[in-house]
Formats: C-alpha cells, sequence, structure tokens
DNA sequence: AGCACGCCGACT
DNA sequence: GTCGGCGTGCTC
C-alpha cells in the first residue's frame, strides 16, 4: 500500500504530494501525522490519502518510518475543507493543515500533566489499629471521594499512605490534567424570550445560511445560547465565533455558567498548554461547543449542528497574515459539509451579506426592537469646521464639553471614543521636516509616552526617544496629531476632580488590564472612560449617559472601498454604549464632513437606508460585491530582485487584457502602500474584475505566478486593508 | 526548507 | 593550482 503525503513545511517547492510505501506492520489512517525519510533528513508528514498503486517510480520510493500518533489529528473533513481553502485562497497546503492544529501540537514541546490521586479499594475491608490515628483520618477524608496525592502527603506524610498502600486499602490512580483555563462561573441566568426572539429561533433549523440582523441590545446573545442549546439537545455540536475583542470574561463566563464543561473556550489569554487542552477536548467529543474568535472555526468537532458567527461584520474574521483567509467561507464550506444552519449575527451586518439576504440568497432575519424596549439614544452630529469658524480649534467642541459638564454634574458617566491608537501618530522636526521611520519597515514611528520610546506598529521595534533631530540637530522635534493620552489631558484639564481612565491597545497589554479599567469604571462615578475600538464592544454601563466620538472622519478617508461602510458601523457600535438601561442617553459626533450621506444614515439608526445608498455606489463604482478584488503581494530582502519578478508576472497577466477586455476593470502594478515591512520590500499587483468570470481570470492569475516564480506570493481576495 | 551540485573570483 | 561564493535543482 502506498501513502499520499503533505511534508509537514511551509515552503512552496514542497506543496504537493509526496508518496511513500506504507510498511505492512503500520496500521495506517488518513488524516494520521507520520514521520518520513526526506531527502537526508527526517520530516514529518500528513497521510492525505491511502492507495494501492503509485504514480512515482516504485523503486524510488521509501518508506513511512513511524506514526507521531495512533489517531488522525486530521478529520476527514477538514481534509475536503484543505482541498476547499487551497483552490479559493491559492493557499499552501501544509500552511493550511497547520491552522488544524494547536501550534503546540505540531512541535511537541508539550508535556502532558498527570496527577496522583489516592481513593479507597473498592470491597476492602478495612480494619485499623487504634493507634494509627493518621491513617484513620485519611480512610475517612477518601471515604468522600479520592484526594489528590500531594496534598494527602503534605498533611500526613508518606509513611500512613504507604502503609495503607501495602494493606491494599488504598489505590494510587494516575490521570491526565486538563488545565482548563479558570472562568469564574456566572450560573445560568435565563431570560424570557420576546416573540422576534422565539420567532427568530424557530426559523433558524434549516441546512442554510441566515442573516440576523438584530438592532445593538436586540438579544442576539440569548438567541446563540438557545439555538446552542437546541443543537445540543438533537445530539449535535456547535461552534460559535465571536471578534477576540468580545471574548469578555462576562461573555465566558454566561457560556460556561449555561452549559458547563461542554464548552471549550478558545481565547487569546489561553497557554499554549491550555489550547491543546482544549483542542483534545473538542476533539475527543468531550467538549460540545467551540467558543472563540477566528480560528475557533477549525475546531476539530464532528457533526456540527450549529455554525454561528457573531458581529459578522468584523474585519478579523478576515486573516490578514500568512494563510489568508476568510472565515466567512471556512463557516459557509463546513456549515455545507454537516448540513446545518450557519447563523451571521450583526447590528450592521456587510454590505456583501446583506446583499445576498435581499437577493434571496441568504435568508434574512430581522430583530427591529432592542429587548429591554428601550430607544437608541438620540445622535447629535456637530460641525467642527463651523466650530473652528467660531475661534474654537480645541480637540473638543463646545457642545461635547457642555454635555460632559452635564454628565459631571449629575454624577454620572461618559465614553470618549477616539478613532486611533497612541499618544500620536508620528515625530517630525520643526525645522527640516525630517520624520522618524522604522528602519525596517518604512513607517513612521509611532511615540509612547509610558515609556517614552518611539515604537513601530508594524514590526514592534523600539527606539529611542529623539530629542533632537538627526538629521538637522535642531531641538523642535514634535509628536504630531491627537491620540488617547492627548484627550486624557485635555479631559483632566477640564475636570481636574473627575477620575479619567483610558483604554487602548497599550493600557490593555498585560493580563486583565480590560478587565481592571472596566471595573474601576463601573463603580467610579462620575467619571469618563476614553478609548479607542475596545471600548465600543460589548459592556454595558447603566450610568454612561453620554458617549462622545471625536474624530469620526478618521477612518472614513481611506483609500479602501469599505471605509464608509466601517465608519457606519463603527459609530452604531460606539453609539449603543450610551443610555443601555433606564437613563436617557446622547451622542455626540464629531465631524469635519457634517454632511456626508454615512451621519445622516448613522445618526438616524438607519441601516437600511444607508445600505441602499452604498449598495448603489458600489454598483456604479464596480467595487465588490459587483466585483472581486485580488491582491498579489511580492515581498523580499532583495528589492530589485521583487520588482523583476513583479515586471514578470505583470507582464503576462496583463496579456489577459486582450482575453477578459472589460471584465478587468483595472489592474496595475505598485510599490505596495507600506514598502517594507521587517525588512521585505514589499510590491505588490492590484487587480479587479467583474463578477461572471472572476474564478476564471483568478486561476488564470495563479498560474501565471506560480509557473514564473518559485517564491512566495501571498492572493488575498477582497482586501481589508491595503497596507 | 535544506542540502548537493556546479561554475567563476582571490588565496592559505 | 584550490577554497568557497551562492544560483539552480531536487527531495517520493
Amino acid at each position: 500500500m502506498f501513502a499520499e503525503i503533505i511534508i509537514d513545511q511551509d515552503a512552496k517547492a514542497l506543496d504537493r504530494v509526496f508518496e511513500y510505501i506504507i510498511p505492512d506492520y503500520l496500521n495506517l489512517s488518513v488524516g494520521m501525522r507520520v514521520y518520513i525519510p526526506f531527502g537526508k533528513r527526517i520530516m514529518q508528514g500528513y497521510v492525505i490519502k491511502i492507495k494501492d498503486n503509485c504514480n512515482y517510480d516504485r523503486s524510488k520510493l521509501k518508506e513511512i518510518i513511524s506514526k507521531i500518533e495512533d489517531f488522525s489529528a486530521i478529520k476527514k473533513e477538514m481534509l475536503e475543507l484543505m482541498q476547499f481553502m487551497a483552490e479559493k485562497n491559492h493557499l499552501k497546503l501544509a500552511s493550511i493543515l497547520r491552522l488544524f492544529l494547536p501550534a503546540e501540537m505540531r512541535e511537541g514541546k508539550v508535556k502532558e500533566l498527570f496527577k496522583t490521586f489516592y481513593s479507597l479499594v473498592n470491597g476492602a475491608e478495612i480494619k485499623l489499629s487504634k493507634a494509627a490515628k493518621k491513617q484513620e483520618e485519611i480512610v475517612n477524608l477518601l471515604s468522600g471521594g479520592r484526594v489528590a496525592a500531594v496534598e494527602l502527603a503534605e498533611k500526613y506524610g508518606y509513611a500512613p499512605l504507604k502503609a495503607l498502600r501495602e494493606k491494599g486499602y488504598i489505590k494510587k490512580e494516575v490521570e491526565e490534567v486538563k488545565r482548563s483555563p479558570f472562568v469564574i462561573l456566572n450560573g445560568d441566568k435565563r431570560v424570557e424570550l420576546n416573540d422576534c426572539q422565539k420567532k427568530a429561533i424557530e426559523t433558524i433549523i434549516e441546512d442554510k445560511t441566515y442573516l440576523l440582523h438584530g438592532v445593538t441590545g436586540s438579544g442576539k446573545t440569548e438567541i446563540y445560547m438557545n439555538l446552542i442549546e437546541r443543537t445540543l439537545e438533537n445530539g449535535k455540536n456547535a461552534i460559535m465565533l465571536v471578534p477576540e475583542i468580545s471574548l469578555t470574561p462576562q461573555i465566558m463566563s454566561n457560556f460556561k455558567g449555561r452549559f458547563g464543561e461542554a464548552v471549550a473556550l478558545l481565547h487569546s489569554g489561553l497557554s499554549a498548554g491550555e489550547r491543546f487542552d482544549e483542542w483534545k477536548r473538542l476533539f475527543s467529543g468531550e467538549a460540545k461547543i467551540a467558543i472563540g474568535a477566528r480560528s475557533a472555526i477549525f475546531a476539530p468537532l464532528e457533526n456540527l449542528g450549529m455554525i454561528i458567527i457573531d458581529e459578522e461584520h468584523e474585519s478579523s474574521y478576515i486573516s490578514e497574515s500568512n494563510p489568508r483567509y476568510d472565515t466567512h467561507d471556512v463557516a459557509e464550506f463546513r456549515a455545507r459539509y454537516n448540513s446545518c444552519p450557519l447563523v451571521l449575527g450583526s447590528a450592521t451586518p456587510s454590505i456583501e451579506n446583506y446583499q445576498r439576504a435581499v437577493d434571496g440568497e441568504i435568508q434574512l432575519i430581522e430583530l427591529p426592537v432592542r429587548a429591554n424596549g428601550k430607544a437608541m439614544p438620540p445622535v447629535q452630529i456637530v460641525d467642527m469646521m463651523e466650530e473652528l469658524r467660531r475661534g474654537n480649534s480645541g480637540i473638543f467642541s463646545n457642545q461635547l464639553i457642555a454635555d460632559l459638564y452635564n454628565v459631571v454634574s449629575n454624577k454620572k458617566q461618559a465614553m470618549i471614543f477616539i478613532n486611533r491608537r497612541g499618544f500620536s501618530s508620528f515625530m517630525k522636526c520643526k525645522e527640516c521636516g525630517y520624520i522618524a521611520k522604522c528602519s525596517d519597515c518604512d513607517v513612521s514611528l509611532v511615540y509612547h509616552k509610558e515609556d517614552n520610546r518611539l515604537k513601530c506598529h508594524y514590526c514592534g521595534k523600539q527606539y529611542k526617544y529623539l530629542a533632537r533631530c538627526p538629521s538637522c540637530h535642531s531641538e523642535h522635534v514634535k509628536y504630531g496629531a491627537v491620540g488617547t493620552q492627548q484627550i486624557v489631558a485635555k479631559l483632566q484639564e477640564l475636570f481636574p476632580n473627575v477620575k479619567i481612565l483610558r483604554m487602548d491597545n497599550d493600557t490593555t497589554s498585560t493580563k486583565n488590564a480590560h478587565q481592571k479599567i472596566l471595573n474601576e469604571f463601573k463603580v467610579t462615578k462620575p467619571s469618563i472612560l476614553v478609548g479607542t475600538q475596545m471600548i465600543a464592544k460589548g459592556h454595558d454601563f447603566e450610568d454612561v449617559i453620554l458617549v462622545g466620538i471625536v474624530d469620526a472622519d478618521q477612518s472614513l478617508y481611506q483609500s479602501d472601498y469599505r471605509s464608509t461602510e466601517k465608519t457606519f458601523q463603527l459609530i452604531t457600535q460606539v453609539a449603543g454604549r450610551a443610555g443601555r438601561s433606564v437613563n436617557d442617553g446622547k451622542v455626540v459626533l464629531q465631524t469635519y464632513s457634517p454632511r456626508h450621506y454615512v451621519y445622516k444614515f448613522a445618526s438616524n439608526y438607519d441601516y437600511k437606508g444607508f445600505y441602499r445608498k452604498e449598495i448603489n455606489i458600489r454598483q456604479t463604482a464596480q467595487f465588490p460585491p459587483y466585483s472581486r478584488i485580488l491582491r498579489i503581494l511580492f515581498s523580499d530582502f532583495d528589492e530589485n530582485h521583487v520588482r523583476e519578478l513583479l515586471k514578470m508576472c505583470y507582464t503576462d497577466i496583463e496579456k489577459l487584457r486582450q482575453v477578459y477586455k472589460s471584465d478587468i476593470i483595472y489592474l496595475d502594478a505598485m510599490k505596495s502602500p507600506i514598502k517594507r515591512i521587517q525588512d521585505k520590500y514589499r510590491y505588490q499587483i492590484m487587480a479587479r474584475f467583474k463578477l461572471e468570470n472572476a474564478d476564471k481570470i483568478e486561476k488564470e492569475i495563479f498560474d501565471i505566478v506560480d509557473r514564473t516564480t518559485k517564491n512566495s506570493v501571498f492572493f488575498e481576495i477582497n482586501p481589508q486593508n491595503l497596507s
């Protein structure tokens, strides 16, 4: 017998099948990982097929050395998924397979934890001498169930344990210990469902995709819980994806409280070992629900009965590094493979998916009201140009300041949302215009006040703070735009006695920092929380009566066809934080373009209106979903080499214009917006085609690139950000 | 990826 | 004369 093997090595030259002889004694099945001789070395590989004959010269075949585990780590479904992803996104097979396994399994460095317990031997007649007080105590203790050996040894010493064991009264048992991540249980709090929710749950039963469009606070989570509950009752398993940022301790404990050990939580806070343990629990079927961010879609669960993607529109579902794929595609594949429903939930669905719903390709379910029956808070748009004309050149409009005073005097709370990260965007010399850049990445460095350093946000490299301009030696080096720190400083100036809290990537880098800040905010009144994206998600604070959006425009004018959509989503998300309970809330939105349509629709919470406008623009401008964008990224340490490669590919790709003519809307080769990352020069080809022949053209381009280069080239379909 | 083979410059 | 540079090609 022969096996087709994929070598566990992320190199383009090895990205194909190699055949091996299966020795008779090796009871091999598809999906197993094996050790194989390869050239002069021993490598790890994946068995993807077992067959009776071989294509390669039989006499040159080598034998598989051994199995790595005695089970198929890659299940059949995942092998098919691998094929699907390879075709769809033109990825290397090994790099896909790696997604399916916890890293530490491949690297084999996780030691399984074992723990020893003592318990009574069943049916043993225990007779102890009166003097053996300690032994008696131990026996009493163990009659209530087994006890960890370390614990007993510490308390009583080894002698009594040894005596009891020799008499055959107690026995040792060794058990593998799961490092189940610690989560506080939150009880099983059930909420009475409203009619909309009930109807949604009744509807979602078929083998198809549903778009659950529910306004902020319409109780989607409760629906998810009920759907999952029903799935388990039917003897099936479920996957629920949430954006990493909303995997808050509250959410986790809610699900643990409801489903207990049946839940495997996969979040970024897990150690390598914990992640491995959760994977094993899913693999063995001990856990039936996988909850986690993007990668949880690869949970090794069989017999799926439900897949849920919460906050479906979030860009984090699209992988932007190495194997680049869209979680939606994977979810769709797995749902169809298992013939189960796929639920996409969002208050602000992506334009693409809403269009699919409008077209009847997927089923739309609307939840038009908040579960608590409250209206969304009113949004006031403040024209910052007007503000400027009236002589206010500060960060805050007079309106926002007035509203903040109101919050403070009523001992309530406010959130100030800012669209950026760090203290300022860059460091600049006022004299000669020098801008501090990363030596490896060709991007501006960001000044971080805490450690008085300059950091590169792409590679993480750190630089000393510049007291003088390195080019003209002037001392007038300054940092530019507004960041969270500056806002905090300004607020503290305005309200010296009010607690101002700050939450962004820099203040939440340590474990639990996130939660600490939120906890402090919760109990401090009055107080103001300043933060980036991460304050926009999920947490409910009853006394937040004001949300200020300082620079709404920030996400608007990017060279990205989705920037308006993202702005709409952001505003809706942030606005939903105000007045979540009995108090009336208010949102103040500062902008330099008050007449932009996105603000009109966002301030009225008019998703459909926005959708209609936006889909129209996409159609007119021929952007997705009316076209497909393909980005082909070349990178290398040697700039001349990449340029040449790019040129060769581009010349061939350009020839497709003659074949496909107007199907190709746009095609050009250029430097990447970020010209260098980690010392590699980056060039790209951007292409946009009409949908009709998109698959065909895409395939031709893949072939051209494959033919032209042996290097790794990365493809992105409808990329999120173009850096 | 890693390792061998192979064809051109300066050196114990 | 040889040691060694890394371009090209191969690994079942």
